[in-house]
DNA sequence: CCATAAAATGATAGCGCTAACATCCCGGCT
DNA sequence: AGCCGGGATGTTAGCGCTATCATTTTATGG
């Protein structure tokens, strides 16, 4: 350390520089004095315990509960480039289809010690960027993506930023990095060949406008109008659409609008759950019967679905598993370990009770 | 620049020292070099646009989006103290109560740069301290508790952290920090008050088990009871229990246990919309008319209370308002402005439609 | 008893950024 | 000319931790 110009004139004694240590936090060098050890061995006991003697652990141990220390996230995250942050996006936080998947994702990785940062995306594109930024910034272990479309400049963007990308709820080709989730597409054919095999003749879809949803529907319109269920003279006509952000209320008054256009329907396919529930309220209060008069499918298999009026057939898709695979795969990944199934599809099942 | 130590001897060129960049990422170095500035320079252009000249600025801006780069937020965060990070926990992440004031509070922080970390609690108390550490240990600028409670030694802990603390869904006089949210015990009294308006006679509570929904049950309870209006002998026999995680179902099912129990009942206060549900499901069910046989009354007033058969007279209680302040009280105290009101009470108020 | 490997601990140097202070530059005023 | 004030920029030194390598201590065997 060479002092600079000046080195005659011992005039000031101690420059008495700067400490930004305005937090008086207690902080790993403190611990380490108390514990009789140099902070890296404190370091040690605290994240690789095997490595230090019995004995040390233990006065480290005493010296932290002592003080009150707690690790600064931060500055290890920092030091070591691993942040033990994973990032989830979901297009919003209400609504419980995506929640299932994060509680899952945050307990197992809970375990380890890994915590899960939140970002909502909202269904339109604008902010997009902005949250990315604030994602990358952060520098997590991993991306975790429900189901959630991106511009091509935001997959390049995480591509390049070299954190490993899991999307969920969806199923494509080509994923930016890892993939658990299912096809959209292939639940429409089934849905429809359902409704054909329970007797329905003219069938019809309502959905939700958002993308993932509008693929179901599409699937399954054009399936049903191979089929010749369809209660519409096209595919398209078969679809009634409803906003992204559905509730029950929606689903009701979809469900009227629908009837409006084709008082004949005898099937409906919704696009959640939620929206099923709608169909049976006004179904009810039209005192048309379930599923008699008109067959009802639900999507989700939501909480409540088996304790409707009449319990709904649905479409059942795990959404706990995909977010413990997600989990898995992501600390896999963080383990250095290399991940050969980098796409997973957990697949669907058609719930039968007594809605369709 | 001045080259260190070693002088003469130019046989070992270079130390070779480590470098453990191992990322290959871009850093404001580098953005800074390409800018032809000093790095703090480029930091000012970043993060107080308003002191570096303008065309200063605009060089900055055009390396940043030449190298894609994108601020570490972990060394800004421990070189300055301030993570922009907000903790968030919720018992449960499942279950529609919290995730409205989640999702305020998320949309207002992302307004200034802000992201927001979620924690599960659990409905017990075993892991909180470890859930606790993880929190402190990111050094968020400020923590939000949906519900107080935590254990005497938690709510030490956070209080020596330094950390701003909101607790919001409840209202207790000495919070640890500051408080946004209402009176449990205030509804009670409410409730009952107007179910004896409706001509009520026999009423009772079906509540979750958790600790504020059994406040507002057993408030409601002693009410009834002093009014003379209550099911049971006793306020304690006028309450069936739910585990805290309830549903649609959960509620269905102690609605027929409490029939069992107390069959002349002619008023059902419930702890969430979502038993009120059930209520609603299981009185179709059995040919019971609401609110003519039983009134039922529900607490939340979530998005699909107007809108069941028939519409859910229900307690609100203002979710977003909670997300909102809760998020702007932080960052007053982030700002370094003394908060003066460090308790809003929300209130709460009856929502009469036509279940009651 | 000493060589040798293995285990435990320590010294050093950053990770990428910003607070605090220092310096420079330039116009305006005496 | 000389000095002052203030805006723009730069220098230095960390923030609190851990990777890397060096050193010391202990176990092991010949």
């Amino acid at each position: 350390m060479a002092s600079r110009v000046q080195r005659k004139s011992a005039v000031p004694p101690a420059p008495q520089r700067k400490s930004r240590r305005a937090h008086g936090g207690v902080t790993l060098q403190d611990v380490a004095r108390l514990a009789g050890v140099s902070p890296i061995t404190a370091s040690r006991a605290i994240n690789q315990p095997e490595v230090v003697s019995e004995d040390t652990r233990e006065r480290v141990q005493r010296a932290i509960r002592k003080t009150g220390y707690t690790p600064n996230l931060l500055a290890g995250g920092l030091a070591s480039s691993r942040s033990r942050l994973v990032a989830v996006v979901v297009p919003t936080l209400t609504g419980p289809m995506f929640m299932e998947t994060i509680q899952a994702l945050t307990e197992r990785l809970a375990e380890v010690g890994y915590q899960v940062m939140i970002g909502q995306s909202g269904y339109d594109n604008a902010r997009e960027d902005e949250l990315l930024s604030a994602i990358i910034g952060r520098r997590p272990d991993g991306i975790v993506l429900t189901g959630v479309v991106h511009s091509a400049r935001g997959r390049v963007r995480l591509a390049a930023a070299g954190i490993p990308v899991v999307e969920t709820w969806d199923f494509i080709p080509t994923p930016i990095d890892m993939l658990v989730g299912f096809s959209h597409e292939s639940i429409g054919p089934e849905v429809a060949t359902f409704f054909r095999q329970r007797g329905c003749k003219r069938v019809a879809v309502l959905s939700a406008d958002d993308e993932r949803a509008v693929r179901r529907a599409k699937s399954f319109a054009a399936a049903a109008h191979a089929l010749r269920i369809a209660a519409g003279k096209t595919a398209e006509a078969s679809c009634e659409w409803l906003p992204a952000l559905t509730s029950l209320g929606v689903g009701r008054r979809g469900f009227a609008a629908l009837l409006e256009r084709l008082p004949r329907v005898d099937g409906v396919f919704c696009s959640s759950d939620v929206v099923a529930q709608g169909v049976l309220a006004e179904a009810q209060a039209r005192g048309l019967r379930v599923p008699e008069d008109v067959a009802v499918m639900g999507f989700g298999d939501l909480a409540f679905a088996p304790d409707l009026h009449p319990p709904l057939t649905t479409v059942r898709v795990d959404a706990n598993e995909m977010g413990r695979v997600a989990a898995d795969l992501i600390l896999k990944r963080v383990a250095g370990e290399s991940v050969r199934k980098r796409v997973v599809d957990v697949g669907f099942a058609i719930v039968g009770r007594g809605s369709a």
